[in-house]
DNA sequence: CATTAAAATGCAATTATGTTGCGTTTTGAG
DNA sequence: CTCAAAACGCAACATAATTGCATTTTAATG
């Protein structure tokens, strides 16, 4: 859950106009403590207005390519969202349970990596470093 | 490309027979150095006898479950495959190009990652950590 | 060697996810 | 208000992966 985020701001800022929808797309990422797929906004927007599963994908690619939410691969098929980096949220690694498929956020102090020797080798340009856990979550390894 | 690895002993020791279409997979995706997307391995397959992708894919799966290959995902919609760790082959990042697709591993060195807090504190279990470097490489670069 | 159950494989159809083309509606600058 | 640009929706398409079921292969056993 996001307190200190205007995300009529977030939108603006990334030159973008702040529509209904974007905003309330933007609100339900940022109301979620972990990412979410297309499927769990479309349901979520449904609840209070009908949207298209079209419109949903292309105002996320458009969040994505102005950096204001961030495309995150699982170990599943589908491609789950997240409020991108800001002064608000620090990057951080995320968690994705092999058996119930759920993803969570982890904290950026829990996990760090050290990427020195790579910035220094690398030929070519990085723009992000995507880290994920896979394991067991704690309610699933409870009811085995 | 691995010279050091004995495909059949690599199944064997995985309580898997070592029959042919396994080891002709195995055999390609070892010879590679850096992973492979099910399409690729088809492509190299079909080039010496027909096989179906299916096969392919419960192949795959069947050497993932077992441990003796690894599932990597991209920022792309395909999973890409390569040999899982072991006394061989240490844990190591991969690096995907946004532009043109390619996949390529970064050696083991490139990019380390601390995770004692993480062990510490999580309260599920660990199976892997999956590190991806998303950028432009070399050759996309010069190429603008 | 013959029998046969289990494992492996192939084909067609289906599912899940994401994308494209194109026409309609909405928005906002002037 | 007018009108072009942006946003949106619908249907069709594309891609990756999975499932059901029938056939073939393998290997243990008699």
């Amino acid at each position: 859950m996001c307190h200190q985020c205007n995300y009529e701001e977030l939108l603006t800022h990334a030159d973008l106009k702040a529509t209904d929808k974007r905003i309330r797309i933007l609100e339900i990422i940022g109301n979620n403590s972990f990412p979410l797929s297309v499927k769990d906004i479309v349901n979520t927007l449904e609840r209070s207005s009908r949207i298209n599963r079209v419109t949903v994908y292309r105002i996320l690619d458009l969040l994505v390519d102005h950096g204001v939410v961030e495309r995150i691969s699982t170990g599943g098929r589908a491609f789950y969202y997240g409020l991108a980096p800001n002064t608000h949220h620090r990057p951080h690694p995320h968690f994705y349970c092999l058996k119930c498929g759920q993803m969570d956020c982890l904290s950026p102090e829990s996990l760090t990596v050290d990427m020195e020797t790579l910035i220094k080798t690398f030929p070519g340009s990085i723009e992000k470093v995507e880290v994920r856990v896979d394991g067991i979550c704690k309610n699933c390894g409870k009811n085995q």
